[in-house]
DNA sequence: TTAAACTTTGCAATAGTGTTGCACTAACTT
DNA sequence: AAGTTAGTGCAACACTATTGCAAAGTTTAA
C-alpha cells in the first residue's frame, strides 16, 4: 500500500497522518494479521512504544483499526475493512492459532446473532476460536 | 454449598480439598458469577494472592473452574457445571457488563457452531458479549 | 511413632503490558 | 515571526500474572 494511500485514508478517518503514524498503519496492514504493540515495537527497533500505543489509540478511536483480545495477554490491533463503522453488524470471528500465536481476522465469518435474555443490551462482542491453522498443522 | 460437598466435589476432579482450595471453590461458587484473582483477594483479606492464584490454576488444570478473558484486563474464573469437561461442547457464551464490570456465565446460551475454512482446527472458543446487564440497566 | 518425603502455603521478587506526566520538537495559525 | 496546538520520546508507574524459596503441614512407611 503506498504511503499516500495510506495518507488518504488516515484523513478520511479525520487522523492526521504523520511519518509515525503512516508508518505504523502500514507495518501493520502489511502484515495481514492482528499485531500486538510489542509485536509492532519489534518490527522497527527505533520507535518508541508509547508512539506505537498512541498512534493505535487514536486509529481505535476513529475506526481505523479494530482490538482483538485474543487470551495471548496482549491486546491485538488488526486493520478495519473500509466499510468498517466498529458496530456489532461489522464484527467477526478471530482465529488464535495456540501453536504460533498469530491471530487472524476471519472476515468472511461475521459473529452468528445471540439472542440474550431480557434485561441485557448487546453492544460489542468477541468471538475468539482457538486452534492451529492451515500453517502450523 | 456445604464444604463436605465441595470436598467431595474436588476430590472426584483429583484435587486434593485443603482449607484454603474448599474456601476458594466456596467463594467463587457463592458468588456466582466469574471473578479475578484480584476480586477473589478482596474477599479475604487474610489469604496470599499466590495461593488463590494456585489454587485457581489447579482447579483449572482439573476441569473444576474455566477461565473467561472478558476485556477488562484480568482473566477471571467461574466454576464449572457439574459434567463439564471444558472441551467445545461445553463452552457457552459469556456476558460482561460494562457498566458494573460483572462478568456471568450465559449457560443457557452455547456457543454456536462454526465451520472454519479448510485446514484449521477448532479446539476451543471464547465468545463474550458486552452490554449492560438488567442490574445496571 | 518418628523420620523421610512430599505438598501446600506465604513472602518476596520479577517480567510484561498498558498507561501517563513532562519536556522537547514539529507543525499550524494569524 | 510569535503564539498555540499536536506529536514524540523518555522515564516512571500501576497492575496482572507468575516463580523461587523457605517454612509449615500432611502423608507414608519403616
Amino acid at each position: 500500500m503506498e504511503n499516500n494511500e495510506i495518507e488518504k485514508k488516515l484523513e478520511s478517518k479525520n487522523v492526521k497522518p504523520t511519518a509515525m503514524r503512516t508508518l505504523v498503519y502500514k507495518t501493520l496492514a502489511e502484515s495481514g494479521k492482528a499485531l500486538s504493540l510489542a509485536e509492532l515495537e519489534q518490527r522497527f527497533e527505533k520507535v518508541e512504544r508509547s508512539t506505537i500505543f498512541r498512534a493505535l489509540k487514536s486509529f481505535e478511536d476513529n475506526f481505523i483499526v479494530h482490538t482483538v483480545d485474543d487470551g495471548s495477554g496482549s491486546v491485538k490491533y488488526a486493520v478495519c475493512d473500509d466499510e468498517c463503522t466498529c458496530n456489532i453488524h461489522d464484527l467477526h470471528v478471530h482465529f488464535y492459532c495456540t501453536r504460533c500465536g498469530r491471530t487472524r481476522c476471519m472476515k468472511e465469518l461475521p459473529i452468528p446473532n445471540i439472542k440474550l435474555p431480557e434485561g441485557y443490551t448487546y453492544d460489542n462482542a468477541q468471538f475468539i476460536i482457538n486452534g492451529v491453522c492451515p500453517r502450523c498443522d
